[in-house]
DNA sequence: CGGCGTTTTGACAGGCTTCAAGGGCCGTGG
DNA sequence: CCACGGCCCTTGAAGCCTGTCAAAACGCCG
């Protein structure tokens, strides 16, 4: 794996500070995390840059860019367990256990902040309060695969579409990454059926149903809302209000 | 909530540390767990002891049986997320965020470890050993549950059926809960279904697909592995090897 | 013995997967 | 400028898988 080690991104000018769905940081924990922060990543598009059953030395944090969680099978088959957007974590199972059971695959390019596993100990014993931010991003992204299970379990297709892209959008808008209700999109059909446990084909057919509903447009890569409550009404449900307090390593 | 606030077993005595697949602790990591537990809530077979939308006081750890995670739709459809066993912690979300996103009913009476969400961050302040036990609970769940959506995205009926059993024989192994590969199992195939995500009646079809294989028996809520190697043959794939340095609150 | 929760079975419809093939878009190279 | 390949999207057809409906059998307990 390769590092710029160039530019690194101080963490005092860290774009994502200036959002404020994330918590803001004490001048000292600010100081250690810059510190912790040993190197920025970039990655290509495509790029699987944490590999099931490898152990990774980092973790990461997610400066900009959109990537998946996937296992797969023998035969092939895949399963996309979710999506980390900017802010979020990625390799926190790595760093705290044996190795990964999962792997990670880069959606864009993107830009990962890189954080030594070995020094992850010294977060914990110097400030608590990070740590509590650690497991804080741990809980919620565990809320977040509850939710997509019970879409895949309990959901019909239609229900399942409709549900996975007002949750991506949400967590999108959240993110500053919305223009006029649009949003770059980097998800293929191929994505969606693996995320949603579906088959290619029958994805596009049902997606095909969503789309004449009106309730959103997209096309050329290009994802617009076009009737909020429509979709959340196909979904069955609407995704819970954004956490307060976020925490951003 | 009623808890007993009678007998409450000094962890120093935990049954549960006798296990050899939890870590042990210092001395004064036990003296603060020891204070740190404030109750022990004794709760019958089929009570729903944690409220999906309610903001629970308390973080739960399992002394003695069994206990499950679901999530409901408003029409009714059940998905259970994953399933509790002793030594599990359970009520994370809702102690460290606002509130849960899903609700946890006992499968069997149950005894447990009773801790107040208030004082979360004391351990997080003054041992940061046991925060990252947290995290480590918290990421070993996220684990768990990833692997079960792999399941119910992408594996066949028997896949999923075989698996979840191969993997519930494998967790109450490691408790110690097996006598001459027998085991008390508290679910019936409504569960399972609703594990599964999948119907009763093809649940309990595909099920009997199953027993015909003779990998198992199950009978009068006792399963019985009789060819481990079968069993994990028909699931496809065998369960990961038990984690190290489990740790337990 | 009756009631209730659980397991079992059959029938049937339709959701979903698989197979197959064609079309559109775009970057590469002749 | 056009041909070509690769990736993605689209569509149709066939049939299995799975859900739903309905009903009966079973086992446990009061």
């Amino acid at each position: 794996m390769v590092a710029t080690n160039g530019h690194v991104t101080p963490c005092e000018q860290c774009p994502l500070r200036r959002l404020p769905c994330l918590r803001e940081f004490a001048p000292d924990e600010l100081e250690f995390v810059q510190k912790f922060k040993t190197d920025e990543l970039r990655v290509e598009s495509g790029t699987t840059f944490l590999r099931e059953g490898s152990h990774s030395d980092q973790l990461f944090t997610v400066l900009s860019g959109w990537a998946f969680r996937y296992k797969v099978l023998d035969d092939g088959r895949r399963q996309i367990l979710n999506f980390a957007l900017p802010a979020d974590m990625v390799g926190l199972q790595g760093a705290v256990m044996d190795e990964m059971e999962h792997s990670v695959e880069a959606l864009t390019p993107m830009t990962l902040c890189v954080f030594p596993r070995a020094r992850l100990y010294e977060l914990y014993s110097q400030f608590p309060s990070l740590a509590f931010d650690v497991t804080w991003l741990a809980a919620r992204e565990e809320q977040l695969i509850d939710e997509h299970l019970l879409s895949i379990g309990r959901r019909t297709a239609l229900e399942r579409i409709a549900y996975l892209l007002l949750h991506l959008f949400d967590r999108a808008r959240e993110l500053k990454l919305i223009q006029e209700d649009k949003l770059q999109f980097p998800i293929t059909q191929q994505h969606l059926a693996d995320a949603l446990g579906m088959s290619l084909v029958h994805t596009n057919k049902t997606l095909k149903r969503l789309l004449v509903t009106k309730a959103i447009r997209w096309q050329a890569r290009t994802f617009e809302m076009v009737d909020r409550a429509a979709l959340a009404e196909l979904a069955g449900a609407d995704t819970p209000p954004p956490r307060s307090r976020r925490p951003f390593i």
